[in-house]
DNA sequence: AAAAAAATCAGTCTCGAGACCGATTGGAAT
DNA sequence: ATTCCAATCGGTCTCGAGACTGATTTTTTT
């Protein structure tokens, strides 16, 4: 293992890849050997360097990090790709790893972080994150039951119109049945909702982001 | 103007302190003479070191950029305080040029554009990322006129009832007023928000983020 | 094959929502 | 002083919402 670590950085910010580059120059046995300022350009700079470790932030312009690892993955399976980023959503993460992603870590992270993070995944160790791991094992842990996971595929449908705001006869009309087949689903959906009536539904299925579209 | 320019850099993500400096050390004119982690130790910094200009992060753990940029220019008026963050919101810039912020730029910006900004700041020069400066004309421009302008303060009071799944009943209640009265807010919101029903109301307030507490 | 769940619809009944019309009071603007 | 408007309330009327009970058909699960 006297081999140099290869490593190339993809980063939108010029100041980060300065500042991580600048962290990696610090260690004779890493070498940066190419950069790139989107995800569509680092899988071309992948594509030509052959890297054995991709530091990889997620959200960037131009392609963004989450299809950049899967394509990376795609043609270069043994590359290690390390993510740092800034946010630790449950929605950035999962993605990432699904992509191919080896690595999590934030930009808060110290330069030693980052240093021990490529080290390990050459050998094939993985380094998550604290606050990242919190996240993964809540989503993993059986989450905690919504009142709208019982409901069916027609009620959820006739609730998504009621969150529009929309009367029975026309959600009758909207679905092709009949306004007594509304009324008995819309009886169904206030009881599994525990409320009290379609104007608490449509506020619930509005918060709890059951909407698709947010048309301000 | 041949004096050095002394220089705070204050970040929360050591790489991007890193990947700043780094640009700095290319210019002679420019010495960096402190950097922090936080916005208070920012502060401690400047105080210690009373640089010409400080590149300051807004988002940070212990003590925000807002906050520390009030501080120094409380006991350091002339400090030129330029913001560089990942963000434009609206809600971000205002508050940072009303604490005095000097410059704002994003994250985004090249090794040039951050030296420029920091030789003009000291000539007095101002410097504004257009895609910020785009978020400032919008807030200035006299924003178009939203349905829910109209409404009085009294009507705005039911209609944040309404939106939290109020009957009337409950309504007259909470505010200390007879069903009638109620009835004839709701009337007037209903015409005044163009909205058919309640519901449709109700949506109307989430939607528009009129309503404060936001419970998952 | 049998049982359970989902989707459909009917009838009836009550009650709250909202429209429409009108009225009074008090404060702010002109 | 007068006008305008916000806020308050009354009466009446209609209609949709939702509860409750019960039924049929289809699909899924067991």
């Amino acid at each position: 293992m006297a081999d140099t670590i290869r490593v190339v950085v993809v980063d939108d910010h010029e100041m980060v890849r300065r500042g991580l580059i600048s962290y990696l120059l610090t260690e004779p046995n890493i070498e940066v050997v190419g950069e790139a300022s989107s995800g569509n350009k680092g899988v071309k700079v992948v594509k030509e360097t052959k890297p054995d470790v991709v530091l990889m932030d997620l959200l960037m312009e131009d392609g963004n990090g989450i299809d950049a690892t899967k394509d990376i993955m795609s043609f270069l399976p043994e590359c290690k790709i390390i993510i740092i980023t800034s946010y630790y959503d449950d929605e950035q993460v999962f993605p990432a790893i699904e992509a191919g992603a080896f690595s999590y870590l934030l930009k808060t992270a110290r330069a030693d972080e980052v240093i021990t993070a490529i080290q390990k995944a050459v050998q094939g160790e993985t380094v998550i994150e604290p606050k990242v791991a919190n996240k993964m094992l809540n989503r993993l842990r059986p989450k905690e039951k919504m009142p709208h996971d019982d409901l069916t595929e027609r009620e959820m449908e006739v609730l998504l119109c009621i969150a529009e705001g929309m009367t029975n006869q026309e959600i009758s009309q909207e679905l092709f049945i009949g306004i007594k087949t509304v009324k008995t689903h819309v009886s169904n959906i206030l009881s599994k909702l525990n409320v009290q009536d379609r104007t608490q539904a449509a506020i619930y299925a509005n918060r709890h982001g059951l909407v698709k579209s947010e048309l301000k």
